[in-house]
DNA sequence: TCACCATACGGAGAGGTTCTCCGGTTAAGG
DNA sequence: CCTTAACCGGAGAACCTCTCCGTATGGTGA
């Protein structure tokens, strides 16, 4: 996530800057007040320009999340690369994921379905990108954790981001309940088992 | 889901009964090629019908999914019921989980989402008895092992369920992997945490 | 300062969707 | 057979995503 190669393709002339951010901007609201189900359409008409404008800037709703929420990533990889000094390589790990699940209760679940994801022909490079930062930090944590820690040598880091937004997206399904993600990620953490799997 | 009330709502006259029999294979073709992005107009004419006459049978999508998955709901509550039975309540409530989540794995994603859908203006009394009824089953299943089993008093019967139809919901995001369920069923099973939690 | 032109804009519109409405048709019962 | 309630189907309204292209304009060299 460092030194981004979309900023090559940022616009030139002011104009264009100004609707890239109004058009961010925009798409930040609807999409709280709305999630997935918001329409392009909406997002260009709040921020005040033609639907050719805001598929311009961004080529499809990909591009426009992976825009919004492409700062939230470099968060979580900056956290990611501060949990490696963590005392607790297992602690870190499990801190980690928590914070990618909160992370991804966000817009009413386009989030996390953004993040599983799988990348398609339409599909834009940026998105790939988040996938491949937040991969990397994962995988630096997990090593960490199987190899210091108490992590089986079997877990994947894929596995464990999947249950992350899996969990986010449910508890984005009922939003009325502030606490359904911390008691699904103790629920995860504690697993259902209470006794050991036959 | 026994003497279904909506046995009262339904067609009277055979040609009518015809079509909704046609309908509701031409939807599970469909929903099983293309999941929950499927046009319902294409079910129409996959049936040999009008839109009219789809949406007079199936007001919305709910219904539709209600009516072609009713009869695994009923199963599933009769695995439930069975699984009363069960030395272990424990793993009997474990396996009933894997049951739920290995049913909701279907039609691309579209069975888990409106197994996880809570109730709005707009979705049909049908989709609400289909989760009461798997409510129903999965609170006996669960406050038998919290009385004869180890299951722990705070647990709650809709977290579980919302857990099972996320990781479901999360396979199907990569259909390629015919493992994952499983990885992720056995993940919640074990927990993240091969070590407890702080 | 001005003229030029690459860059960016915006809206019409193509082709899709969900869902409704209503005139015509037909099955079932007297 | 005849009536009528039940049912059908398609036109169409109101959305959606996404594209194309003529027009407007910001930045720049003269």
């Amino acid at each position: 996530m460092k030194s981004n190669p979309a900023d090559s393709q940022r616009p030139q002339r002011a104009d264009a800057r100004g609707n890239r951010g109004r058009l961010l901007e925009a798409a930040r609201s609807v999409f709280a007040e709305e999630g997935p189900r918001a329409s392009l359409n909406k997002i260009a008409q709040r921020a005040g320009v033609g639907p050719g404008t805001l598929y311009r800037h961004f080529p499809n709703l990909q591009a426009l999340t992976v825009a919004i929420i492409g700062d939230d990533v470099e968060a979580l990889c900056a956290l990611g690369h501060d949990l490696l000094e963590h005392p607790s390589p297992d602690e870190a790990l499990r801190t980690w994921l928590g914070a990618v699940a909160r992370h991804a209760t966000a817009m009413q679940g386009l989030v996390a379905t953004q993040m599983i994801a799988q990348p398609t022909r339409k599909s834009s490079a940026a998105l790939a990108a988040c996938h491949q930062a937040i991969l990397a930090a994962g995988t630096a944590l997990l090593s960490r954790a199987q190899h210091q820690g108490n992590a089986p040598a079997e877990l994947d880091i894929a596995d464990l981001l999947l249950l992350a937004n899996a969990i986010a997206w449910a508890s984005e399904q009922a939003p009325t309940d502030p606490h359904l993600l911390d008691r699904l990620l103790a629920l995860i953490n504690t697993g259902v088992p209470y006794l050991p799997p036959s």
